[in-house]
DNA sequence: CAGGAGCTATAGACCACGTCTATGACCAAC
DNA sequence: GTTGGTCATAGACGTGGTCTATAGCTCCTG
């Protein structure tokens, strides 16, 4: 018993209407298709569906069970139906980023917010970590896309280069002497600094700055958020290395100020990491749109 | 969106067994033809449905969503085959039958209990009923066949013919004198007689009868049922008019005794009508079959 | 009662499309 | 590197689903 299941829509229409005429219509279909569609499922049973009247037709005992089965089954499908271009048109699912919670805060919000207001349905999780987390996240399926700071070798990954950003040193009103001077490394080391505490490709990219020009940078503090960075900087508890654009507003009201230094600091861009060779997820795909 | 339902059976089997060669193999295909069928309903959508892995096939989010509802879908149209199955081969279905009382209990009912032994799940509905009620009964597709006497003019109905009766007068001790003499009619209008009361055929025949030789059979005593027919003879109430082959037993033993006529009785047909133009359910066709 | 307007069934022709074979590309494991 | 598994692609083939045309039936109506 394996029929063609494109006949039972047939049967469910005709059922659902009580004439093959109406069914063939529905269907768009001739009067005779739909006839031999029926005879055929009958045939294929051994068992008679429908009372052929000459107004229509009307369910046998038999075709009566068949259509209480079948009746659901095509409900579901046409749930499915308009599940799927709900989904299709973002009426409907779910959007699952990954990133550090700075990169969240300072640049994937206002796209949040946009994204947000266009798609409310869809819905959205930030799931946050270092750059390693992410990238297993992203590969467990976890997530949908990550954003994290470049550079990531992974071939398994695809990354899309986004905005670039300068990392400084900044300090408060308690190191103002430092205002209109430029430091060397050197003259830099002299002073308390504060870094990041956790793995973090910034704090990975400093380090190694100081190391090429033989010097070793050890921070008076160590802090988990960025929040606390730019916090401790402003109450003078030493110099602090930030990343210059989540600061823009203390340096703007002078809070801050950045301090100069002999050297050019690397700078950092923002990558947007998916999968390579999976499939984006149309919201997800809709979203890297926005970012762009 | 008016897919092929025949792409979520492919669709249904790939995400069940994860990949598109065993999905083609459980539907006896190739897997070209289930890639293809898998891509046509991804384009339909718009959506990606399956990630391609090295070792299969995996749904994504979106084809999860899919299969949560063919998956019911399928299981309903599975079960509906399966029970379409069992009905036809009498593994379950109904049988109803309308019929006089007397019909069923001395003719019907060995019948029923030979087909109940053979067909057990098959539910019987017995609905006794006048051959007026019983023709009513069948047109309003309250039951499937009728059993009653002949004849039947109906051009909707069709009538198998079944086995003959013959109607007699029959009498117990009380008349013994009248064991071995052969009467008139116009003899047998000198005793109390007994009949049936409801417009049947039998006592409509007999009435007919008396009335074509220019008499009028007027019983002493009307009763409702054919047992009481019977009972009312053996206890010496008057003479009755029944149907020789339901008294059987009481003739053998000679509790009762038939009255010789000088005129012959007409015999009566057992008939078995169906609707003409409308499908036997395989209940009841197999449940003539079996009575003939 | 004839005729029309529904309905479904049947016959036969046609061509799209679903299926096939053959092959390629890719990946993982040995 | 080789082998054996996966899915994707290309192109050919032929079947089966669809069509048109028509018949047959029932019911309704003038």
């Amino acid at each position: 018993m394996t029929n063609n299941y494109e006949l039972y829509k047939v049967f469910y229409w005709a059922a659902k209407t009580g004439s093959l005429t109406q069914a063939a219509k529905a269907l768009y279909l001739t009067q005779p298709s739909v006839s031999h569609a029926i005879k055929q499922l009958e045939e294929s049973f051994g068992l008679t569906l429908f009372y052929r009247n000459a107004k229509g037709v009307s369910l046998t005992k038999d075709g009566a069970v068949l259509y209480s089965y079948i009746e659901q089954s095509q409900t579901l499908i046409q749930l499915a139906e308009e599940k799927m271009a709900s989904l299709k048109n973002l009426d409907s699912g779910e959007l699952r980023i990954g990133g550090s919670d700075s990169l969240f805060k300072h640049y994937v919000l206002p796209y949040l917010e946009e994204y947000h207001y266009r798609y409310p349905n869809i819905k959205l999780h930030l799931n946050h970590g270092t750059t390693p987390e992410v990238i297993s996240f992203l590969k467990e399926g976890r997530i949908d896309m990550g954003v994290v700071r470049m550079p990531i070798v992974d071939s398994q990954l695809e990354v899309r280069e986004s905005i670039q950003l300068q990392d400084c040193f900044v300090a408060g009103a308690r190191f103002a002497e430092l205002k209109d001077v430029t430091l060397t490394l050197e003259m830099l080391l002299q002073y308390p600094t504060i870094l990041f505490s956790r793995n973090s490709r910034a704090r990975m990219a400093i380090s190694e700055l100081f190391h090429s020009y033989g010097y070793q940078i050890k921070p008076e503090i160590e802090v988990g958020s960025v929040d606390l960075l730019i916090e401790f900087a402003r109450k003078g508890l030493g110099i602090s290395y930030v990343t210059r654009e989540f600061v823009t507003k203390e340096l703007e009201e002078g809070s801050l100020f950045e301090i100069k230094l002999d050297v050019q600091l690397p700078p950092a861009f923002v990558g947007i990491m998916t999968m390579r060779n999976v499939p984006l997820s149309s919201s997800a795909a809709k979203f890297i749109e926005l970012m762009q």
